[in-house]
DNA sequence: TTTTAAGTGCAACATTGTTGCGTGTTGGTT
DNA sequence: AACCAACACGCAACAATGTTGCACTTAAAA
């Protein structure tokens, strides 16, 4: 998958600097932050930015991912998400040393006992701890 | 348990602000947002109460509340915290309508498999849905 | 009651989130 | 190939939140 086609299976646009952000997104294969992706993206505007990851994030390219940690971060979704709805149900492994957060496929959210009444929508595992390079 | 007994069983000093923010918390029993707790302290100083928060975070009366909201949100710790560490394991419940957060003590995290060399710490779960109230 | 370590409140600044608007670009249509 | 309307971009501006320094006040220990 390139970022191109990601675009286009998405009803948006084809612009350099959408394929840039892809791109960084499709290279490091983990959540990025808007500082993250600025830090990688020389010469780029922050606003331009917010506006390009909101409307990834609406069209179903890249979701949140909740970290615990203040800034808000996003990654690429596996594959299957849309306009209409978001499809993710890994959990997210923050690293707490290098503040970098990782997408855990393999782990699936708790079967649960919401109070009575309560309706679940979504549920959001997050693993907070040290990640192979900081861990040693 | 009142307000001044959690201030003592803290090393905390006593104070009449102090004591107003911990009697919201022991009143409404949920997470509760910086904004959330200025509404309630009608003439508080918003630099104040920033710092009121992170002291009681640090000392382990309250903990952060992560919702996946955008808004950090404290609650109140069941009661075995203090300033070494904290031991809150229980799920937030986000309500995607009316923003409120309930701590779910039933709801345990999963067990998991972290990629090999990571070092789990802690997790969480968030729960997003409808409460009760905003349900039917 | 005196002392001092801690808490409070104001000012100031940093960072992040958000919107409006004029200009430039994309992609479909003629 | 040229045109056009919708969309995207980049700048300005503002709002909300996070954070620190400092002078003044207060709590609690001596």
């Amino acid at each position: 998958m390139n970022s191109i086609q990601l675009l286009s299976n998405h009803q948006l646009r084809k612009t350099q600097f959408r394929e840039r952000v892809l791109d960084i997104f499709l290279r490091y294969e983990r959540a990025l932050s808007q500082k993250d992706l600025e830090e990688q993206l020389h010469e780029s505007d922050r606003i331009t930015l917010y506006r390009t990851l909101k409307t990834f994030e609406e069209k179903g390219l890249i979701h949140k991912a909740i970290d615990g940690s203040d800034r808000l971060k996003y990654a690429l979704c596996a594959g299957h998400c849309d306009v209409h709805a978001h499809h993710d149900h890994h959990a997210h492994f923050h690293c707490v040393t290098c503040e970098r957060t990782f997408c855990i496929e393999d782990v699936q959210a708790p079967a649960l006992d919401a109070p009575p009444g309560f309706e679940v929508e979504s549920t959001h595992v997050i693993i907070n701890g040290r990640c192979a390079e900081c861990a040693h």
